[in-house]
RNA sequence: GCGGGCGUGAUGGAAUGGUAGACAUAUCAGACUUAAAAUCUGAAGGGGAUUUCCCCGUGUGGGUUCGAGUCCCACCGCCCGCACCA
């Protein structure tokens, strides 16, 4: 007998594929269709582990929605443009291009062995001119329909290195490369209008009914819907065109708790008073040094800095209150000023006490419980707005009543006595898309001194990004963006008038590259960006896969893109929610061995230069090295797992195999090695038992009916695996009912049927194998044309069920009884058992509770 | 700091509010073998009693329930995101 030799059958299943066009999407009427998609990745180099399992959740999906009688589509492709490539550049020569699609070869190369059910002949890369020239059309059309916009906006500037720096740049408010104290910079640039669709991108999520709670939750915590109060403060003596103080509150009921009004470093009236006041200037210019990122914001020191000057309270003109100047107010959220209420807002709280601001309670909890009152030294109370509380400083509404009812009650009120009125505000902030660097797709418009900033003309897309400069390779070592100082590509004539005119430098977002390849996709070399009826089609994405990571932007921005294509006629109307379901999946993660070098700086090992033993890690000379568990793979912790090395290995199957076995797909996987040992070994078991069973002639037995039904229990069972993501539970159930038809002493035909099951069931998670298994058992065709089992309801049933009996909820016997019986009658079996007997000891029972077909519950 | 999630044997994990630990790894024992590998069979949460039993046990502390790993509250730890990383 043969021996299973993934090397051999696994290129021979994979050229049958191909010979047959297996998994070629083609449209047709006669069968329903179905889109399954994995987040494409970015060409890092070579494919990681993760991949790996990404690919293979996608492919499970896939391979069955073809056996159950689906039309397909299973694209792939590249997230091309991006940092990384213009580091490298930087690093070590080359050119980001260069760079980028050798990465695409290698990547392709070792993705083909995995045996994917791709449609390799729709693959791109976002990088691709046909791609990007098509991106570049929908920004026009965007631009025409009012859905994009130049407005200043802040960067992150380096002054030495002088250019312009992305967030993961900026390293405790330094330069990476320079380590120059970074600052920010105000740049004109584009905006997609996102937030004209807040409310829409909000209420849509409600329908989104296979997508996980969390992502939405997520999504309408950052869109961040918010219903508050617009008021001034009428100011004392301030300057000219000052005389208000406009703020925004989504906590008017705490207005009588007012302690001070605190304002943006970039407020006006900041900008104004900084003019006079060199201190003042002094400390905006502080507050204006140091990364952009919200988090850094927060995590900051709470500083303020006296104006001096003082408003008014809009309740009692003789109640004055302060005018800071603090570091964590936002000028893009609100007003960009506010009125600080200390005793229900911790951050107030901590801006309260350290300037030696009152603090006064507005309300206080209404159960007893001897808090310590925020005036006295207690944290800041901040009960959900659901809660009712007691108003001792309120001025609307009941004196008990929920922070939601006296919210509506103080608006009411403002807006009756003409103090602001209500206003709803979003979180979310408009979409800035330009980037001032090479690698990304250029923005296509030209800047004329006659005519301001004109659109480019479509039938000039794509506007290319040069490879050279002056007929040598662009140098990347110089930081900055090499547009700007190329000497002819900004060059044209201007679309409008004709006159000599610039091109915009700045490239787009690499988001934007993403946002809509889904919907490409559907007609890959269409000359416009989408083809209406392929699209109508293909989309929506019926599963969408990827990391959580991407549970925000990615998808958001995609939502928006969507409903703007669908604006400018490149969607139809269905599209607007692009992915019916979503499921976001876990990492795989490796064990890091390390010991502490000569330094005491901690020294990774390979895992090949590692001997486990009990437990333990020992290097060859016998160093014992620390092991620690499940981390993510790096590089630099020497830690990572090669698919390529693995695939020589033990094939492809077993690494297929293993990254659903271990782990629930949404959970992070760690890659061991005695676990793809282990997943190599079933594979050849289940060969050698098919082989066996291809092989033998046997009688009907008694045992027939036992192994079908088993095999029906794994038809159900697999399948509900798979339709629930429950991959890992899957195969379970698939090791389950392996053991039991090798150990079956049913005949031939019963073992011949339940082993083509098991090759039809595993042929998701192992293809090749499956294949193999499949012709090797008689089986017509290819198993992945094959229709997928159906199981028999009537061979699920137990005639007879046993309960497991309790006593106060503890275990104490079980009762084996027909799958019908009756309440009364089965309590009284329940009664008497001999662990219900002695549990009792004695005593009667209160009561008794009949879960029918699930458990007996006896109450002493 | 803010938003979201997760926490179960030595290990990865299973468990529509209903027998906690399926399945697998590692471990131990046995069969086959001159031996090893491979393969096959079996044991196994902790503690006590010793064949049939009892106690404890799902990060910690409370709560709801006939019944909680699962639901609620608080805390601890870890992970993801925070708008220019992809």
């Amino acid at each position: 007998m043969s021996r299973y030799d993934p090397s051999a059958i696994e290129p021979k299943w994979q050229a049958a594929w191909e010979d047959q066009q297996t998994f070629r999407a083609v449209r047709s009427e006669d069968k329903p269709k179905y889109y399954v998609l994995e987040m494409f990745p970015y060409p890092s180099g070579r494919i990681h582990i993760g991949h790996v399992r990404n690919y293979t959740m996608g492919d499970v999906i896939a391979r069955y929605k073809l056996a159950t009688g689906h039309n397909v589509l299973h694209p792939m492709g590249f997230d091309a443009f991006g940092m990384p490539a213009e580091n490298a550049a930087m690093a070590s020569g080359g050119h980001p291009k260069d760079w980028t699609y050798s990465n695409i070869d290698t990547m392709v190369s070792q993705m083909k062995p995995l045996g994917f059910g791709l449609d390799w002949s729709r693959m791109f890369a976002t990088c691709d001119p046909e791609y990007y020239g098509q991106q570049q059309a929908l920004f026009l059309d965007f631009l025409e329909a009012g859905l994009v916009y130049r407005k200043n906006a802040v960067v992150n500037w380096d002054p030495v290195d002088m250019t312009v720096l992305a967030n993961e740049q900026v390293i405790d408010g330094k330069g990476w490369r320079s380590g120059a104290e970074v600052e920010r910079r105000e740049l004109t640039q584009w905006f997609f209008k996102i937030s004209d669709m807040s409310e829409e991108l909000l209420d849509a999520l409600d329908g989104l009914d296979d997508w996980p709670a969390k992502v939405k939750l997520m999504q309408a915590n950052w869109i961040g819907k918010s219903r508050g109060l617009q008021f001034a403060f009428s100011t004392i003596d301030a300057p000219e065109g000052h005389d208000r103080i406009e703020v925004y509150t989504t906590r008017p009921d705490t207005l009588m708790g007012a302690s001070f009004v605190g304002i943006s470093p970039d407020h006006p009236l900041a900008r104004h008073l900084e003019q006079d006041n060199p201190d003042l200037a002094a400390f905006n210019a502080d507050c204006r040094k140091g990364g952009t990122t919200e988090e850094a914001l927060e995590k900051a020191e709470k500083r303020g800095f006296d104006t001096g000057l003082r408003v008014r309270h809009p309740f009692d003109t003789a109640w004055e209150l302060p005018v800071y100047v603090a570091n964590f107010i936002l000028m893009d959220y609100g007003t960009g000023a506010i009125f600080g209420c200390p005793a229900h807002d911790p951050r107030d709280l901590e801006f309260a006490r350290k300037y030696d601001l009152p603090v006064v309670s507005t309300f206080a909890s209404s159960e007893d419980e001897g808090h310590t009152l925020p005036e006295d030294g207690g944290p800041a109370y901040v009960p959900p707005k659901t809660e009712t509380v007691i108003y001792v400083r309120g001025f609307a509404g009941e004196t008990e009543q929920t922070g939601a009812a006296a919210i509506d009650a103080a608006i009411d009120f403002c807006e009756q006595n003409g103090v602001g009125h209500g206003v709803t505000k979003f979180r979310l902030r408009d979409w800035g898309l330009s980037r001032q660097r090479y690698w990304g797709c250029p923005i296509p418009v030209v800047h004329c001194d006659a005519c301001g900033v004109v659109p480019e003309k479509k039938e000039n897309l794509p506007i290319a990004l040069p490879y050279d400069e002056d007929g040598t390779a662009i140098d990347f070592s110089v930081p900055g963006n090499p547009l700007d100082r190329h000497p002819t590509w900004r060059d044209c004539a201007c679309p409008t008038c004709g006159q000599p005119a610039t091109r915009e430098t700045d490239t787009m977002d690499t988001f934007v590259d993403s946002s809509w390849y889904f919907a490409r996709f559907t007609a890959p070399r269409a000359d416009t960006p989408t083809n209406l009826d392929d699209a109508a089609y293909w989309m929506n994405v019926d599963q969408y896969i990827g990391g959580i990571e991407h549970a925000i932007l990615h998808l958001l921005y995609s939502r928006f893109f969507a409903r703007a294509m669908h604006v400018t006629g490149h969607l139809p109307e269905k599209c607007k929610e692009p992915f019916n379901a979503l499921f976001t999946q876990g990492m795989v993660t490796h064990a890091i061995y390390q010991t502490k070098g000569a330094d005491g700086r901690p020294v990774y090992h390979y895992p090949e230069d590692v001997d486990l033993r009990d437990g333990k890690g020992f290097l060859k000379d016998g160093t014992e090295v620390q092991i620690i568990p499940s981390a993510k793979m790096s590089k630099s912790k020497n830690n990572v797992v090669d698919p390529v090395a693995i695939i020589q290995q033990y094939g492809a199957d077993t690494a297929r195999w293993f990254v659903l076995s271990d782990s629930p797909p949404e959970r992070d996987v760690e890659w061991t090695a005695s676990g793809a040992e282990a997943a190599a070994k079933h594979l050849g078991r289940v060969y050698r038992i098919a082989a066996e069973v291809a092989g033998a002639e046997e009688a009907p037995t008694a045992e027939d009916d036992a192994l079908l039904r088993e095999m029906h229990k794994a038809i159900h069972d697999v399948t509900g695996g798979i339709e629930s993501f429950g991959f890992n539970a899957s195969i379970a159930k698939l090791y389950g009912f392996t053991n039991t038809l090798a150990k079956s002493k049913a005949g031939s035909d019963a073992k011949r049927q339940a082993a083509k099951a098991l090759a039809q069931l595993m042929s998701p998670m192992t293809p090749h194998l499956a294949e193999e298994i499949w012709a090797l058992l008689g089986g017509e065709g290819l198993v992945a044309k094959a229709p997928w089992p159906v199981a028999e309801e009537a061979m699920l049933v137990e005639d007879t069920i046993t309960l497991p009996v309790q006593v106060n909820g503890k275990r104490r016997d079980e009762i084996s009884v027909p799958k019908d019986m009756d309440k009364a009658e089965v309590e009284k079996l329940a009664l008497a058992t001999d662990g219900v007997t002695r549990a009792l000891d004695g005593a009667s029972p209160r009561k008794v509770i009949v879960v029918p077909g699930r458990i007996v519950n006896v109450v002493a």
